[in-house]
This record gives C-alpha cells, structure tokens and sequence, in this order.
DNA sequence: CGAGTTGTTGACGTGTGTCAAAAGAAGTGG
DNA sequence: CCACTTCTTTTGACACACGTCAACAACTCG
C-alpha cells in the first residue's frame, strides 16, 4: 500500500544519506546531516535557496501561508522523500515552507554539488523530471478538487492519500500523527469545519479515532466519496 | 511584459515545427504538424499518451473536468508552449485535456523519439526539469490561492496572469479572446460569479470590456486584489 | 423566422468560514 | 493537593459568499 521506491523518492539518487551512506569524501563535503525537532523549521518561505533536502528520517510538511494564521498544507515528506525541490526553478527564494512534525534527521545537499550531479548524470535528471512531472500531476488533481469538489470529499480524499503515503500501523491505524490543524491545512478547510466533518465520519462508522490516530473502517463509502464525478 | 523565453518553453528545443523547420528526415518521420480549428479537441482525460505536443500557432486551453458540465483550466498555451508533458510521468493515460481555443497548428512529437532526445541531450532534459519546477511552483501557488483566496482576488488574479502571458494588443487590450465560461473555469468559479465579478470591476473602473477583450484600467487596485495576505 | 446559443439579472438555499464561549485537559506553582 | 493559568477540544449561533435555478433578453445562424 505504502508508495513503492526503492530508496527515495527519486529511485535511487546516489546522493542523499539514505541512499548513500556517509564514505565518500567528495560527497560528505557539502552534505549535512541536520537534526530536527519537532515543529522546527527547516526553511520558510523567502528564504533563498541554497541547496537541495532529503528527509532520511522523521516526518515534514510542505506549507505555503495565506494568513498570518491560515495556510495551506502542499504535500508530506517520509523517509526518502525530496524537500525544497522548487527551488531548482527559476526562483531564487523558496515559494514554500517546510516544516518538521515530528523529529528526525534532514540530508542537506549544497545546490552547486546537486547541480553538477546535474551535470553528468544524465539518468538521475531524466528521473527527478519524471518525479516532478508526477508531482505536477498529483498538484492539478488537488486543485480541481480544492475548486469544486466540496469539504467531506476532500477530507475524504485526504485520508486516503495518507493511508496511501504512510500505510497502516499494527492496529491498522494510519501511520501518522496529525493535529487536527494540520489536517484542516491540508484538507484547504476551516479548523472547526473539518472537526465536524469528522464527527460525521465518525458517526456514520466510516473512521474511527483514537488519539490522533485514524483508522478506515469503511473504505468503500470514502472512496465513493472521493470519485470524480461524471 | 510578455514571457520572456527564446522560441518555446524550453528556451530552444531543436524539436518542435517552432524551433527547427521541416529540413531533417530523421524529425520530419517522428512529427506531425496538426491543423485545428477552434474548439478542437487535441486530446483528453483517458486517452493513451503517444506523444507530446507543441503549440505552433493558435491557443490552447489545457482543463480537467468534474461535472458533466464543470471543469477547471489549468492553463492556457500559446504559441510555443509545451502541452501534454505529464504524459512524461508514470502515467499511461492523460489526466487533463487539451482543447483549442482559437484555430492553429500543433506540433505533434511521437513519444518514443522525444524519449531517445531525453537519453542523448542532457541539456535538454535539464531544462524540461526546470520547466516542470516553474510550473508546479505555479500551481501550488493557484492552489492556495484556491483554497483561500475569494472569487474577486482569483479574477483579480487571473486578469494579471492573462496579461502576463498573452500581452497586450495595439489598443493596450489582453490579447486574448476567452468566452466568460473560460474565464470562469479558469478561475474555478460558477459563470454568473464571475459574470458578476466582473460587473464590479466595471463599475469600480477597474477594468473594461469591448466584446470578449479585457482592458485593465487600474492595475494598482488589481494587484492589491492579488496580495498574499501577510 | 424559429431555434438554439450566450448574455443578464433576480431570488434563493446552503455550505463553510467566523466568532465566542463552555468544557476539558494539562501543566505550574504555591 | 488545590487554585490558576494556558491550551486544545467541542458546540452553538450567525453571517455571507457563492453556487444553483429559473426566467428573460439579446444575438446568431441556418
């Protein structure tokens, strides 16, 4: 169920700390292994890009601002995953933040040593263009979703997306913790809207909660929820 | 004001009808010059990824439908832009559908050649990646601003996009014609929202109208319209 | 000239966001 | 062990932005 990849996101990069464990010199050299807390921020949005993130521990949330207080969750990043990967556009500074939920231990890549991998790996850029080219696929989806489909599908479609990213636990919980916050960001919905959208799962016996665990009783009825309609 | 780029999307792709004429064999083999009249449809959601298209002349509107009659446009493409480049991910089939919104000619590409360009050019695919990272950055950012931003600000938004993209004519008009349910389904809002939107930006003099061209009249009010929030 | 499309407006319902406040939960300090 | 914060969860009430529906006008086109 959990995403198949081999090691990251991008195959097998050669690059980062997962894929690569810390031997070569030539590498190690502008790589950096940063640990992080829980809620801390591995850069924000403005910040100028100076290089490339591989999560190879821990969980991180993409997020763009609206509000001083209002945001808008962008993807999750797992064990293998690719941070701050728009900065290899045309943008000096991040359009996005990325921030750690729970701790873990961030792969930094300096951006001259990623761009001259660039360089002479010829297969490594075919694939980090597929990825993007997938991301940007998986972005549209959403949008149209965010423009019309209503709260519950989306809520819906949410959970799925998580069971799919971080699969279940031994209970058969979804894999992650979530403040309910941080799922109102990425469902694109009010704190309290999306509080009484659960209730509703809750009540209909479609999820079941325990703590900030979510559980999928009824797949079915959520999947029909999240089906594009005619 | 117009995009800034050399021939195509990618700068100069040695590929498409735009960046190299009909004089080598070996390309004029792989390619297909389309002739389509307005509302011509390309290709749509379902259909098997073949190729890959360039826009030689004409406009073409790339959308994703929901309803039987709602969908969401991602974006617009003119001459020399790319269209049909998330068949480069993982996907058989295409996700969005590409229609013409004024009658031209489409370069068409089969996929197998333009996957051999991928192997031997590497600059070539540098570039296509970074393309790729533009437009996702782009359409994280409508994705927020869909999740958040109120139906004026996206008109106001997608009015400076339009310019942005297509210019503007002699009479200082955008250079493009797109009937109201475009306009709509650009902005991802009901046809008599934005019918009325735009009433309001008439009678605030914000912009004006002569038949299906738009003129912005006072840009400062526009752009304030399209501030991120602090 | 009828028939179909597109433009225009009004009325209406409702999904969702906003605000406020109660009720817990959980820490803090005396 | 008990007040006293402070934070999160939970509900209720409310407003309004926006989508839906319906009707009519205006325009195109065979």
């Amino acid at each position: 169920m959990v995403k198949n990849k081999d090691k990251c996101d991008l195959g097998t990069c050669f690059l980062c700390t997962h894929c690569l464990p810390d031997w070569i010199p030539a590498i190690s050299a502008a790589r950096k292994n940063i640990v992080v807390k829980k809620g801390q921020q591995i850069f924000k949005e403005g910040d100028p890009v100076t290089g490339i993130y591989f999560v190879y521990s821990g969980t991180v949330k993409v997020h763009k601002k609206w509000d001083k207080e209002k945001e808008l969750i962008l993807r999750f990043a797992r064990e293998g995953d690719i941070v701050g990967h728009l900065g290899l556009g045309s943008t000096e500074f991040y359009p996005v933040s990325a921030t750690a939920i729970e701790a873990g231990i961030i792969c930094y890549i300096e951006m001259s040593f990623f761009e001259s991998t660039l360089q002479v790996n010829n297969n490594f850029v075919i694939k980090l263009m597929r990825f993007f080219a997938n991301e940007l696929q998986e972005s549209e989806k959403r949008m149209r979703n965010l423009a019309h489909m209503p709260v519950k599908g989306r809520v819906a479609q949410a959970f799925i997306s998580l069971r799919n990213k971080f699969g279940l636990n031994e209970e058969g919980f979804i894999n992650i913790e979530l403040t309910r916050q941080d799922l109102a960001s990425f469902t694109g919905a009010a704190y309290e809207s999306l509080f009484r959208t659960i209730n509703d799962f809750i009540d209909e016996q479609i999820i079941e909660i325990s703590g900030k665990s979510i559980r999928i009783k009824n797949e079915t009825t959520l999947l029909k929820l999240t089906e594009e309609e005619q």
